[in-house]
DNA sequence: CACTCTACCTGTGCGC
DNA sequence: TGCGCACAGGTAGAGT
């Protein structure tokens, strides 16, 4: 669900939108589900999070990092993320709470920021430095550029889907992703990265980059409706059983380390 | 190191 | 109509 291209919309829209984060302080923090906090303590993360000032908003992989600044200058970080079903609103304190709604913090002029999230998957920390958190990722999919991506690629062998979903091998990329980014550059999500030859390795280094810069200028994918916000067109994701478009092959599902895993088998032989 | 499985969670949609 | 169940998927952690 919100993979890089819909964290990245959530990003903009919550800092370039109207109404915006930026310079806003958190008066007062409701924490509904105190499951979301994974650290510190809930009691620690609303005692040092209250009176603090948005003063930054920076995304790395599918993760939100929150620069605050309290009243005596310090700065933390508060880092969010949305997991499966994990939503951000910055809404009118006036308006209803939903029945999802784990964390609320009230805001300036009457404003609320609200992470609402059905299945409690999603987490949020507060930390000093941001590299507490991002210390295990990878480099963020959308920028990794060429030179980066091959020499992480060559001292691996692994099937490639698994590998695209390992956020320790470039960050950002989720199930639906992998699968159009795999569609797009025409392989076969088991095919071991051993067996690639440089001109597919070049192809599916472009195809990532491709694929989450569409996506990011579409705000986000568009399943049959699912994801109202994003208008990006997904060509297999969750369409196994229709036609290939650039083919007409019926799309295949298959897993792939217990993941739905949708694939034209014509565009993407096995070998 | 690469992999597989399980837990976490709940709304949805299917078959009976 | 209603029940039970598989399914969806990001990540951590344990086990092979």
């Amino acid at each position: 669900m919100p993979e890089l291209p819909e964290v990245e919309s959530v990003a903009r829209s919550l800092w370039d939108g109207i109404p915006s984060l930026q310079g806003k302080t958190i008066h007062s923090i409701s924490l509904l589900s105190s499951t979301v906090v994974d650290k510190p303590s809930p009691e620690m993360f609303i005692n040092i999070l209250q009176n603090t000032m948005f003063i930054s908003l920076n995304r790395f992989g599918k993760y939100l990092f929150f620069g605050v600044k309290s009243l005596t200058g310090e700065i933390k970080y508060l880092v969010i993320h949305l997991r499966m079903t994990g939503r951000l609103h910055l809404v009118q304190q006036c308006e209803c709470v939903e029945q999802h709604t784990r964390l609320i913090l009230n805001l300036d002029s009457g404003l609320s920021l609200r992470f609402d999230d059905p299945r409690k998957f999603g987490r949020a920390w507060l930390v000093e430095n941001p590299e507490e958190v991002t210390v295990k990722l990878g480099p963020d999919a959308l920028t990794v550029d060429f030179e980066q991506f091959s020499n992480r690629l060559s001292r691996i062998k692994r099937q490639l889907k698994p590998l695209l979903l390992d956020q320790s091998f470039i960050s950002g990329i989720g199930n639906i992703y992998a699968d159009e980014i795999l569609f797009r550059c025409t392989l076969h999500p088991l095919r071991l990265t051993t067996t690639l030859t440089n001109t597919e390795i070049v192809a599916l280094h472009s195809c990532i980059h491709e694929v989450l810069v569409e996506a990011v200028a579409t705000k986000g994918a568009n399943i049959d409706g699912v994801f109202k916000a994003g208008k990006f067109p997904v060509a297999v994701y969750g369409r196994s059983g229709k036609a290939c478009q650039r083919c007409g092959a019926v799309i295949e599902k298959i897993k792939v380390g217990q993941r739905g895993t949708s694939l034209c088998p014509t565009c993407q032989p096995v070998n």
